[in-house]
DNA sequence: GTCTATATACAGATAGAC
DNA sequence: GTCTATCTGTATATAGAC
């Protein structure tokens, strides 16, 4: 691994834990085992270094979603499909989201250039779903807005989920797991006719 | 209003924007059109003057909602209740969900004192709804998480939504107010038999 | 490219006049 | 109780030896 693949995997961790109010770049450099200067060498600033982290990770998180939106199944058995891969992103990336919304808080800029044609694309032809039957009415970015918050939600509040459903990290564990199937339940419950 | 008012309005202001490691003392002075000194002198340190305000906030913020479900109505109509005051109690302070979570990650132990009696207490009168037959059978927990992750989540992602769907502040506005029939009736259409 | 040593800036915190 | 001036620590960033 370069040298700069131990800065960037270093810089990830410690950013995405800490924030970049939060992050220092004496621990970012540890964490790579590497000199605080070399950062510098590298990257010129600390800003410079978390726009390149933030901007790439955003990147690689959103996208990932718009793929399973467009195969060749019905709508119900998308948003599905949508559920579980989206709980697989997040257990492998739990402080994403609360990272992503941190970020943007910040600085708004920050989404300027992210995608949202395939959302659009989405939500119209959810509206045809409506149209022909399909699905009951109802307003989809409302549905959708809640259908995210459902599965995002569980990751950015566990601490005090667990706190207050005293829970410990395994039942906590299990709880997710078993969100899957009733998220799926209240999927098919809200659109079916 | 007294010097020391003034102090924990702005530093309420300053820290729940900010957050601990983004906020100034500087800037919580002048919010305040004091020295910076002052607030050393009545709180000593930052951390102190954090403290205060975090837990001030936590306890005035939460058992709020608690009151509502121990009306004499029927559970949907609690839950509906519950969503109104929820979203109202929002409006008024949208940032408190990101600092409150962002809070308890950075010392999980900020919780530790939050009562959560009042929520297990309303678990079980869930269940026994579901016993009686009065509601659909679901997991209570994994209900409740979904409701809140509902309501709040349109406020802590608020950039990130205006963005995705192409909104001016006044429509998201009117988006947030068109929320609350939505949601009822995602409630409804949820626990009904 | 990588390190040690250092410069620079600014944060939180204190001392002391009034 | 309130201010100005100052201390102290520590963060980012740079200089310069190797």
């Amino acid at each position: 691994m370069s040298t700069e693949e131990k800065i960037i995997q270093a810089a990830e961790k410690v950013f995405l834990r800490d924030g970049y109010d939060g992050a220092r770049m004496k621990v970012i450099a540890e964490e790579a085992g590497l000199n605080k200067a070399l950062l510098h060498y590298y990257f010129r600033s600390k800003e410079n270094l978390f726009e390149k982290i933030a901007k790439a990770k955003m990147q690689e998180f959103l996208p990932t979603l718009g793929a399973v939106l467009f195969t060749d199944i019905s709508l119900i058995e998308k948003l599905e499909h949508f559920i579980d891969r989206y709980l697989d992103l997040l257990s492998q990336n739990p402080y994403m989201p609360l990272f992503l919304i941190n970020t943007v808080h910040k600085d708004p800029d920050f989404i300027r250039n992210l995608p949202k044609e395939f959302l659009q694309g989405f939500l119209g032809y959810f509206k045809l779903e409506i149209n022909k039957g399909n699905i009951r009415n109802i307003d989809p970015r409302q549905f959708i807005l809640s259908l995210i918050a459902m599965c995002i939600f569980p990751f950015v509040a566990k601490p005090i989920a667990k706190h207050m459903f005293d829970m410990e990290e395994g039942q906590y564990q299990q709880f997710l797991e078993d969100r899957r199937g009733e998220l799926k339940t209240y999927v098919r419950t809200l659109l079916s006719n």
